[in-house]
RNA sequence: GCCCCCGUCGUCUAACGGUUAGGACGCGGCCCUUUCAAGGCCGAAACACGAGUUCGAUUCUCGUCGGGGGCACCA
């Protein structure tokens, strides 16, 4: 059995955004799962557009992803370990070397049209209703006319011979054999005037000398593909097996993009989300197995890939499931993981653990059941981390009974007084305390949980009151008290 | 305009001629509970339409409608 080789061929051009995500998560995954080779190629052979923070940005997303790719150009592998993409405007050569067998063969022609004589041309077909395609006009210019053109100094570009007649059939593994009536292909051009390859030429070539088994791409390239069959055809080389995913798209049913929202990989990263569930939700558009099972290990996800549970018809990204498969993979995070995780947004405001005030894995943890996305984390927790602050639930329902400040107190005391500040013991102090004077738990809960963190939701209130600490649970009622007593709240 | 692809709950999807059309997110209800979550149980919710083929169509064929993609010296 020949070696499964895939690759993901992005070009610089803007960040990594969803689409092209879920394509490379797809290659990647077949890789793995046949033990394959996974490749990153990058697709720089637009030199107006082509950037290198397009390039950097690509390289962090898919890093984040975790979609980690095998192999490079040779003597690339950087010395901790990862190699450098393949970059196209660093293989120029090798492009030239099959322009000039092409060229060799008669397979590919000089076009001296320009930029305007092109436009014309499609303004016209427009115009009649035809299809908007170049009509070979330099197929068959004599030597004379050429060295005419080239001595004028006129520039060209190298176009490729389309047959005139018959069709081409795409196998796909995903829609299974589309033709396309080869008369409607056009001359395309596989050399710019810059002397710089286009898509289709380039793709051609590095898929075959990389020795891409298996093509896996967006649906918008599948009308490309007879044009590429072609290309190969005149190589004299046997093409990969192709996959068409179909595309995303926004809640609107148009093809997604910024309108919608995020888009770009990074953007979901700082909106906190796990690169985990981000790969198995992306796996999820446009792919299921035949139970329908939407939670994957990281190992299940590989070994249950395949191309058979590709679906044909796009996918709208629903960032609601998205966000609820997030809280899943939090919720399964060691808490120390947790922690780490969610260390640059609790950076970002600023919450920084005092010498005496809680850890952060202990705080985190009380409401790991609770947190859908890291960026929900800081808001959760840091009453810990600043002075007392009523919220005006808090003061309307929690504290507004006239009973609030006495029970407030009384447990300051008994609390203060507590042989073991531990969550069974506080609770069982407060119990009794409330058993004794005739409340029900609940009158004396909600004023407590209020005074001392200042909301009126939050964390399992004993627990929350341990890792508070005595001296912290303390102060904060008396401070609550004070305030309820002189009318301040 | 031409070419190509697609059409199951709101969304992601299962089914590969015979099912009470299944699961998941979301939504509603109940339970648990000191709050908010989480968890458990229950519920509402779909085969785009019309012709065929067939004993029987969500499933096969054709058409209609609808959505999407492509038609660059961009990838």
């Amino acid at each position: 059995m020949n070696k499964i080789r895939t690759r993901f061929a992005p070009s610089p051009t803007g960040f990594l955004h969803i689409g092209g995500a879920r394509t490379a998560l797809f290659n990647w995954l077949f890789a793995r799962k046949h033990q394959g080779t996974f490749v990153l190629r990058i697709e720089d052979t637009d030199e107006v557009r082509s950037t290198e923070d397009s390039v950097q940005a690509i390289l962090d997303s898919i890093r984040w992803l975790g979609l980690n790719w095998d192999e490079g150009p040779k003597d690339s592998r950087l010395s901790d370990g990862p190699y450098k993409p393949y970059f196209q405007m660093q293989r120029l050569d090798i492009y030239k070397k099959f322009l000039d067998q092409l060229m060799r063969d008669g397979k590919a022609y000089r076009c001296y049209c320009s930029k305007e004589d092109l436009d014309e041309m499609r303004r016209l077909a427009t115009l009649e209703k035809r299809p908007p395609r170049y009509d070979g006009r330099c197929r068959n210019l004599s030597e004379k006319q050429k060295e005419d053109y080239d001595a004028s100094g006129k520039k060209y570009s190298i176009r490729f011979k389309m047959p005139d007649s018959g069709t081409t059939v795409v196998d796909d593994l995903i829609r299974d054999k589309v033709s396309f009536e080869n008369n409607l292909l056009q001359d395309f051009v596989i050399i710019k005037t810059s002397g710089v390859p286009t898509y289709n030429f380039a793709c051609v070539i590095d898929d075959h000398l990389m020795e891409i088994s298996h093509v896996i791409r967006g649906d918008e390239h599948l009308s490309n593909t007879p044009s590429q069959l072609k290309l190969y055809e005149a190589l004299g080389w046997t093409p990969p097996a192709f996959a068409h995913l179909s595309m995303i798209l926004g809640p609107d049913g148009a093809k997604l993009s910024k309108r919608h929202g995020a888009t770009s990989v990074l953007e979901y990263k700082n909106e906190g989300f796990i690169p985990g569930a981000l790969r198995n939700y992306l796996a999820l558009l446009g792919w299921a197995t035949k139970n329908s099972q939407d939670l994957f290990s990281y190992d299940e996800l590989i070994s249950s890939f395949d191309i058979e549970g590709c679906q044909k018809n796009p996918a709208t990204f629903d960032n609601v499931k998205l966000t609820w498969m997030n809280g899943e993979y939090i919720r399964k995070m060691p808490i120390t993981e947790l922690v780490k995780a969610a260390e640059p947004f609790l950076e970002q405001s600023g919450i920084k653990p005092a010498s005496g005030s809680p850890s952060l894995e202990s705080a985190i943890s009380l409401e790991h059941q609770k947190y859908k996305k890291l960026t929900e984390i800081p808001g959760l927790i840091n009453f810990f981390y600043k002075p007392l602050e009523l919220t005006s639930q808090a003061r309307e329902k929690s504290l507004s009974n006239p009973e609030a400040p006495g029970i407030l107190e009384d447990l300051s005391v008994r609390l203060e007084k507590l042989p073991e500040f531990k969550e069974k013991a506080i609770e069982g102090a407060v119990r009794q305390y409330a058993q004794e004077k005739g409340f029900k738990a609940g009158q004396v809960f909600h004023p407590l949980r209020a005074a001392v963190s200042g909301r009126t939701d939050g964390p399992t209130l004993f627990l929350m009151l341990e890792v508070f600490g005595r001296d912290e649970v303390v102060q904060r009622l008396k401070e609550s008290c004070r305030l309820l007593t002189a009318g301040k709240i």
